[in-house]
DNA sequence: GTCTATACCTAGATAGAC
DNA sequence: GTCTATCTAGGTATAGAC
């Protein structure tokens, strides 16, 4: 016996409508695409929603809540040490990208576009934060002493910020490695390096 | 006394228009948008022009022999080792970043797109060309035992290739490091990581 | 080489019937 | 909750005058 929530049809729609601007893009999708997709004619949509940026704001902003109350947990967690938070953030990271890929492209794809309009200045208050979480997680380590201190530390966050989501652009569930397996392997390279010891 | 090129015009157009697509992207720039920002109207860059696809087709193409080129001598080179031909890749690339950064951000941003037209099926055969680059700088470096032989290589080639390139969503030229400095901290995480020796 | 004028199409969105 | 029908804005592109 299933529970059928009252908005299972609206979250079906978002569902499908994240998966076409995932793929080709917000501007680039239309909403006779968001319908087709859906077995029903554009009029339809506007039923659900106002217009078509109402659809991508509640995709981000579901998404975007539950990853930084992860972000929040591990910077909380008193029993994780610098070096362990950082490599939490990456695994977690990664684990969006595993189970939320729509939403991560999303993000990285359209931010930058979906910033001039008014409506969605909260992205740049995420942007704000996920960089104060990234900075706090490396000048942790860097203070306990685990890692380098010759480095530039905005230029070090940027590299783990973009190695890590960039990689939507082509994991795909299913494939060789699990989503693990590629955090893991990205936790070796940055934390190692590739040259040989 | 200078010489005047005879396309001088065309190239201004294809300037302007380079920006335009790099900043908010191929579709979402009209041509109205550039005829603007040249000072004529829209009709008028027809003259020039076949159409909004010809334009950017000509920026792509204009710029990929030359970034082809360049790591065509890299491998050729004789009198460079592995090592130093892995970073000088990637010294060529940052420079590339800071010389045609709009050109670098069309090609990052708007290729899958672009990629669903058949003129631009040659956008597919220079990912493969890039591809086969890097692969080869690695394999050789790991053949001479400079580079770790436990990493899985196609991760490490996403991982370099996306590292080097996203460098074009933030970097400007003008900004508190050079390209080449970026470049030197990029290959010192990448071949040392980040922990502490 | 640019402008005027405009054709033609596709986009987001709305109103009211069912 | 979906369909029919349609409005309006804005997009690419063209033709011919200047």
């Amino acid at each position: 016996m299933t529970v059928e929530p009252i908005n299972s049809r609206r979250e079906e729609l978002l569902r499908i409508a994240a998966g076409l601007f995932a793929q080709k893009g917000f501007k680039n999708t239309t909403v006779r695409d968001i319908a087709d997709a859906s077995g029903i004619l554009s009029g339809s949509l506007y039923h659900h929603f106002d217009s078509k940026e109402s659809m991508v704001d509640e995709i981000l902003k579901t998404f975007q809540e539950e990853l930084f109350g992860q972000y929040d947990e591990i910077l909380a967690a008193a029993d994780l040490d610098p070096l362990a938070k950082l490599e939490r953030a990456v695994l977690v990271s990664f684990e969006a990208i595993d189970k939320h890929r729509d939403e991560v492209a999303i993000f990285q794809n359209e931010a930058a576009y979906l910033l001039t309009f008014d409506r969605f200045a909260y992205l740049a208050e995420r942007n704000r934060q996920s960089r104060e979480v990234w900075l706090t997680l490396l000048q942790n380590g860097i203070d306990a002493g685990v890692l380098r201190d010759d480095l530039d530390l905005e230029l070090t966050y940027r590299f783990i910020r973009d190695t890590v989501w960039v990689a939507v652009s082509w994991y795909r569930p299913g494939g060789r490695r699990t989503h693990t397996e590629i955090a893991k392997q990205y936790l070796s390279i940055l934390l190692e390096g590739i040259h040989h010891a």
